[in-house]
RNA sequence: GAGCUCGUAGCUCAGUUGGUUAGAGCGCUAGGUUGUGGCCCUAGAGGCCGUGGGUUCAAAUCCCAUCGGGCUCCCCA
């Protein structure tokens, strides 16, 4: 077998037949779980203005900063869309989709794309699900967002998490604790990283995010975002709070989340795993009651959530979970000669129309490789033709399962076949 | 962007201190059964041992570089 001679790209990987139900029920349960939500979905394109994301997500996001896929084509400037938050507020924005009235309930499922060094859990072309809701400040809209989130965990049966909680305010009170942050951080600016020294200006509450060892000691003494809440954040957390409670739904706090987009305001969560290993981020999220505005269009509450799918497979397979069943195909014609392979030919789409599934062997193979092909393929029932059958226009349909064989005509086991598989 | 580690058939892996034509199991194809799958037996296809350079009489094996996977860091989903 020679070397392949063109590989994908570095990060983006092929799903193959083996995996892609796995896929497609995960899909399923995505849409029907957010059908019973009420939630709507929205696809947008893959490529999006270059300005859009840099406005929507933040300049100094890493994301924007260094893992940009971006190209020019005459004056246009495209970049392949790294998450779905801002492309999904450029949509509401763009189609004035307020005037559909109440709240906009979004979801979506799509590819995303960030140039990291990939890693278990991190490609650069990758999948996530999410949920954005515009139009609501209610602390309803961020339960209903981190119900659904939670339940399509549940549904799948990983219930190995930690759900983290935090707030991080609304403008005026970001802007008060932002400044006590600088003034408590300031004396000490120079022991501390180069990149939390980078972010002190421009956001100083990313540093309370950093991991840098150099760091810790100033954070972990760093006054806490909760004390300078106003009243209005402080209610809207913990009504939160008390809804999540109401709900069953266990979380811990975690002051020092902070999140990686510039755009979130108060509500802040985050949903991490153990089975994932160092990329243990399931799922995160939060409010983002300024993006809206500052994409162009009307003052807008809104908050919203993603998830990864590789990491939900992922820790799928570290439980045991089997997303997909076996496949399976209702009745495989095995063909003796040419004239039992048309006849087979154009009774397939009879048989489809019955509403089976129905292969055949195109490979003109002997009876004992359609056979195995058959048993390969899962075939419940084989429908067995040769010269004999045809001329007496009785077929031998054989159970797979149980090797039993019976003589009927075609009809007889469209019905037959039809009561036993419905 | 930094560090560590691994890289032999489609898959999972053997390969002795460097020594002729590179191995196994599974999978694939065919035959044993000229009309019957799963078990068994036989045979076959499939590898310039990730790639490039170096050391050596001789390299899958040692050295360097590079590409790719994994694990950390960073960051995020």
């Amino acid at each position: 077998m020679p070397k392949p001679k063109y590989t994908t790209h570095l990060g983006m990987v092929d799903i193959l037949p083996d995996e892609s139900p796995k896929w497609r029920a995960l899909e399923q349960i995505i849409h029907e779980e957010a059908a019973r939500f009420n939630f709507e979905e929205i696809r947008t394109p893959i490529m999006e203005q270059t300005e859009l994301i840099v406005r929507g997500v933040g300049q100094l996001t890493d994301i924007v900063s260094k893992e940009i896929f971006a190209f020019e084509k005459g004056d246009s400037h495209y970049v392949l869309r790294p998450e779905l938050t801002a492309p999904v507020v450029r949509a509401f924005v763009e189609h004035h989709m307020q005037q559909r009235g109440g709240s906009q309930k979004l979801y979506y499922i799509g590819p995303m794309f960030r140039a990291e060094k990939p890693q278990k859990g991190r490609q650069r072309q990758f999948h996530q699900f999410g949920l954005e809701i515009l139009g609501s400040d209610d602390p309803i809209a961020d339960v209903e967002c981190i119900a659904f989130m939670m339940r399509i965990y549940q549904r799948i049966g990983i219930k190995n998490f930690d759900l983290k909680l935090n707030s991080v305010g609304d403008p005026e009170s970001r802007e008060a604790y932002k400044e006590a942050l600088r003034d408590y951080l300031k004396p000490n600016l120079d022991q501390m990283s180069e990149l939390s020294q980078k972010r002190f200006e421009k956001n100083p509450m990313r540093i309370l995010d950093s991991k840098e060892e150099e760091d810790q000691p100033f954070i972990e003494k760093a006054p806490v975002i909760q004390d300078y809440l106003n009243d209005e954040s402080k209610e809207h957390f913990e009504k939160v709070k008390t809804y999540l409670g109401d709900l069953g739904i266990s979380y811990t706090m975690d002051p020092h989340l902070v999140r990686g987009m510039d755009y979130y305001t108060r509500t802040a969560f985050e949903l991490t795993s153990p089975d994932l290993g160092s990329q243990d981020a399931l799922a995160g999220g939060g409010r983002y009651d300024l993006l809206v505005e500052e994409v162009g269009g009307p003052s807008t509450p809104a908050v919203g959530f993603a998830a990864g799918m590789e990491r939900l497979m992922i820790a799928c397979e570290e439980l045991g979970i089997e997303l997909a069943e076996e496949k399976k195909v209702d009745v495989y014609f095995v063909t003796l000669g040419d004239a039992a392979r048309k006849w087979a030919l154009t009774h397939l789409p009879k048989t489809r129309e019955a509403g089976l599934s129905a292969t055949m062997d195109y490979m003109s193979r002997s009876m004992k490789a359609q056979m195995k092909d058959a048993n390969r393929e899962n075939a419940l029932y084989t429908l067995i033709v040769g010269d004999n059958e045809l001329n007496e226009g009785k077929f031998t349909l054989r159970n797979m399962k149980e090797s039993e064989e019976m003589s009927l005509s075609f009809e007889e086991i469209i019905e037959k076949l039809n009561k036993k598989l419905l």
